[in-house]
DNA sequence: GAACACCTGGTTTTT
DNA sequence: CCAGGTGTTC
């Protein structure tokens, strides 16, 4: 047993952290009892530039962990002076948890995040020196897109030739390749239509600075122009960081790149942990030659190669090998296992995307009904596949099946109109110039400002050079604005109101964003909506509220855990200091919202099978695999099919779906699909005809019996292309599966729950949210809970009335209330601070 | 300014 | 088919 045993309490996974801390460990023995030489080779190298080409399941995590607490425990590094970066906020959160088992609580004083976590950390504090005002926000994808739209327009070029979409792809990946707006503009040379995206980037990034916001890309590019351009600043970070270690290393792009190769130059201390086989992201810019060329870039690093798989069986490995090895220009490697042969992957051949879901869910019900060991838990259970749109399908064969399950992607929390609405107020308190933000919100809820005021409004503000709020202001001196003056005027009051109380720090974070949400109008408007997506929506902004109290808390934690003074061997400069005032605190929960994703919040004990994409599983590992909607054309997608390379890249997502599955694997082909309105009729992918035949057992759920296909001698049909026809079925439509509400549902429709603050472990409760503890802003207002229909109580404007209905929602409640002098409202419990009639 | 009809296009995705 | 965007009408 290794100490990661001890420490945890014994199991594979790793993932519980109940258990007793055990002191942490100090030799080297102690940290590499257990591993595997190659794995010890890992954690016990001293120094230079270090590449890690570990295979899928091969323990990689293990290894950098117990090399962190190498480094920190018996080399004596501090821990402010390790820097580790991971691809998901998720991955960072678990290697924190990871290490803080192994060297106690100094693990706090890491740098342990994404690149655009760590990055944005830095940016936070010195981005000031690039022109920027320190409390810039960032923008998320639609603000993007919203931004690329005005610059089409404005540029007075066309949308169906200049797709938003398309164009602002070609930024992004311009970026990412650390081309500014000059580059790109010489290498557009003569190609008309490169130019006039030059000119849309130029008028992007112009838009983005003026209003103090970056984008995704800018958090990355504007960290190498700062290291660039201020040496003092790199050297700072150069010297504080001795250790550099990045994960996932295959995923990266030239500019995170750069970013690794400018802080670890100094000391030449980077480690790096990749797999050339699961590189999956090229499509967003990230490069293998990362990885491939690693030891170009650092010719004194050491390789180490880790080949032993300890998650799959053989049946599932020699699949997954099979499939790789017809991809040229990869490191050569052979994974292999000790597991046990196991049972062969089941490859299932339905008639139809139906007769899939419904196979895949009998499937499921069979393997959760068995006796003894053999019985396996939903939570143990996934269904990948390559393309959201396909999670539909399952749906309903799930919920028939009484199936609980999850989907994951699709619409984030933070994605849904009303609270993206309600950030957007906060973005624009923020910072006053994010003009995305404001004419996201200026007319929510409706306030009379509409199109032609907005337009004008805009022309006003650029010809004085003021942001949209500011000239707001100026609205009077406008002829064409005259007569909006007052309404634009107060939409600023109202901004500005909120202002004065974030700078004058009057109230924690929740309750500012509760007044926010009341004093916006957004709650009232809901309330008077009437009607179940109004409450689902309220249901939504409650739920903002609290996570805005779980980051309270977080942040509370951290002061606390530095307020117990420095362990020893680190410096006062080492702290990171949490957000001191309502500002901080405002800037930092915007940052989390801007850079976590849903599935960050994936929550492991729940007991439901999981649906998401072959992408979004990277990382993971369950002990069955459903990987479904294995045909040609849909993996490999039907635009990879002409080009070489992308063929590779859908391949390696293949052996990624493959190498999920620790125990029993299912994939399936569908003989006829319906998309797109249409049934075409499809073949097994190619990938799945590169895996041997004898490795295979061939299952055709809803069929009477076996087809006499499968029982002939020669080439199963399924794999020669000849035999199987494209069969065109007349286009009837399954009626659409009963989707409740669409994106991102949970089985039995549950929302997706909201973040955890950073470095929370505990989630929000996926619950109908507790509401938030948010005080009640007049003393003695009665509290929902408070008030029975019936009850007689008195309002500050409306006066006297009665309860004459009381609808619950998320911990508050709707009130319809008569009042004696004013009529009948509808009013949030809350917000109206109702108090007992005497 | 809102409600409705029409059209178009449609990977993967974390940050 | 279905979401999101645009255009038309009241």
């Amino acid at each position: 047993m290794d100490l990661y045993d001890l420490v945890h309490g014994g199991g594979d996974a790793g993932r519980r952290t109940e258990g007793a801390p055990r002191p942490p460990a100090t030799t080297a023995e102690e940290l590499t009892a257990g591993l595997n030489p190659e794995q010890r080779k890992a954690v016990l190298h001293e120094s230079g530039p270090l590449l890690i080409l570990a295979g899928a399941g091969s323990g990689k995590t293990r290894a950098i962990t117990h090399r962190i607490a190498y480094l920190v425990r018996v080399r004596g590094v501090p821990a402010s002076a390790i820097l580790a970066i991971t691809f998901t906020n998720k991955a960072a959160d678990e290697m924190r948890t990871r290490v803080d088992a192994l060297v106690g609580p100094v693990s706090g004083y890491m740098w342990v995040g994404t690149f655009h976590a760590m990055m944005m950390r830095i940016l936070r504090r010195h981005i000031d020196r690039l022109g920027f005002d320190r409390s810039f926000t960032v923008v998320d994808t639609d603000d993007q897109h919203r931004t690329v739209r005005a610059c089409i327009a404005d540029l007075g070029l066309d949308e169906k030739q200049f797709q938003v979409r398309s164009v602002h792809a070609a930024i992004s990946r311009a970026k990412n390749d650390l081309q500014g707006v000059e580059e790109f503009e010489a290498l557009a040379g003569g190609d008309w239509r490169q130019q006039k995206i030059a000119a849309v980037y130029r008028e992007y990034q112009a838009r983005l600075r003026r209003s103090g916001t970056l984008d995704f890309d800018d958090i990355l590019l504007y960290a190498v122009e700062l290291f660039e351009r201020f040496p003092d600043v790199l050297s700072t970070y150069q010297d504080r960081f001795r250790h550099v270690l990045v994960d996932e290393y295959q995923d990266t792009n030239r500019v995170q790149y750069l970013i690794v190769r400018m802080l670890s130059a100094k000391h030449g201390n980077l480690c790096v942990v990749g797999d050339d086989d699961q590189s999956i992201y090229a499509f967003r810019g990230a490069t293998v030659r990362n990885i491939l060329d690693f030891e170009k870039d650092f010719p004194s690093c050491a390789v180490i190669k880790l080949e032993q798989n300890y998650r799959s069986t053989r049946a599932i490995l020699d699949a997954a090998n099979h499939v790789i090895a017809h991809n040229r220009g990869r490191k050569a490697k052979k994974l292999w296992t000790d597991v046990g042969e196991g049972e062969k992957v089941v490859l299932m051949l339905p008639a139809d995307q139906e007769a899939e879901a419904f196979g895949v869910a009998d499937r499921i019900q069979e393997l959760t009904h068995r006796a003894g060991a053999a019985r396996q838990e939903y939570r143990e259970i996934a269904i990948l596949y390559r393309l959201n749109a396909l999670s539909r399908n399952f749906e309903e064969a799930l919920n028939n099946a009484r199936i609980p399950y999850r989907i994951y992607g699709g619409t984030r929390f933070y994605d849904r109109r009303e609270v993206k609405d309600c950030i957007a107020y906060l973005n624009l308190i923020a910072n006053g110039n994010a003009d995305v933000a404001f004419e996201r919100i200026v007319n929510v809820p409706r306030r009379g400002i509409g199109d032609a005021t907005l337009s004008a409004l805009v022309q006003a503000a650029g010809s004085r050079g003021l942001s949209r709020l500011d000239a707001c202001a100026c609205a009077s001196e406008e002829p064409t604005l005259s007569r909006a003056a007052g309404r634009l005027g107060a939409f600023r009051g109202l901004i500005l109101r909120f202002r004065e109380r974030l700078a004058g720090n009057a109230a924690g974070l929740s309750d500012f964003i509760e007044s926010v949400q009341n004093e916006s109008g957004q709650i009232q408007e809901l309330v008077d909506q009437n009607d179940e997506e109004g409450r689902d929506r309220l249901e939504n902004l409650k739920e903002l509220l609290s996570s805005a109290v779980l980051y309270e808390r977080a942040v509370e934690e951290k002061r606390a855990a530095l307020e117990r003074g420095l362990p020893e061997g680190l410096h006062a400069d080492d702290r990171d200091p949490p957000p001191a005032d309502l500002a901080g605190m405002l800037l930092g929960f915007l940052e989390q919202v801007a850079l976590y994703s849903d599935t960050d919040a994936m929550d492991e004990t729940k007991d439901f099978v999981r649906l998401m994409t072959v992408h979004s599983a990277k990382g993971l590992e369950f002990r069955t695999v459903f990987l479904v909607g294995a045909e040609e054309g849909l993996f490999p997608g039907f635009r990879a099919i002409d080009s070489e390379d992308e063929l590779e890249e859908e391949r390696r997502l293949m052996y990624v779906a493959i190498t999920r599955a620790k125990e029993t694997l299912y994939v399936s082909a569908a003989k006829s699909r319906l998309m797109y309105g249409q049934t075409r009729g499809a073949m097994p992918s190619r990938f799945v005809r590169e895996i041997p035949e004898e490795m295979l057992e061939v299952v055709e759920p809803g069929a009477r019996r076996r087809s006499l296909l499968f029982e002939r001698s020669g080439p199963a049909p399924w794999r020669d292309p000849d035999r199987v026809r494209y069969e065109r079925s007349p286009g009837t439509a399954y009626g659409a599966p009963s989707g409740a509400g669409g994106g991102s549902g949970a089985g039995f429709g549950r929302p997706a729950a909201p973040m955890p603050g950073p470095g929370v472990r505990a989630f929000a409760p996926s619950k109908p949210a507790a509401p938030p503890p948010v005080a009640a802003k007049v003393p003695g207002a009665l509290g929902a809970d408070e008030i029975e229909k019936g009850a007689r109580v008195l309002h500050a404007r409306f006066g006297p009335g009665t309860v004459k209905q009381k609808e619950p929602v998320a911990g508050d409640a709707i009130l319809v209330i008569e009042f004696d002098g004013a009529g009948t409202k509808r009013l949030m419990a809350r917000q109206a601070n109702l108090l007992r009639e005497t």
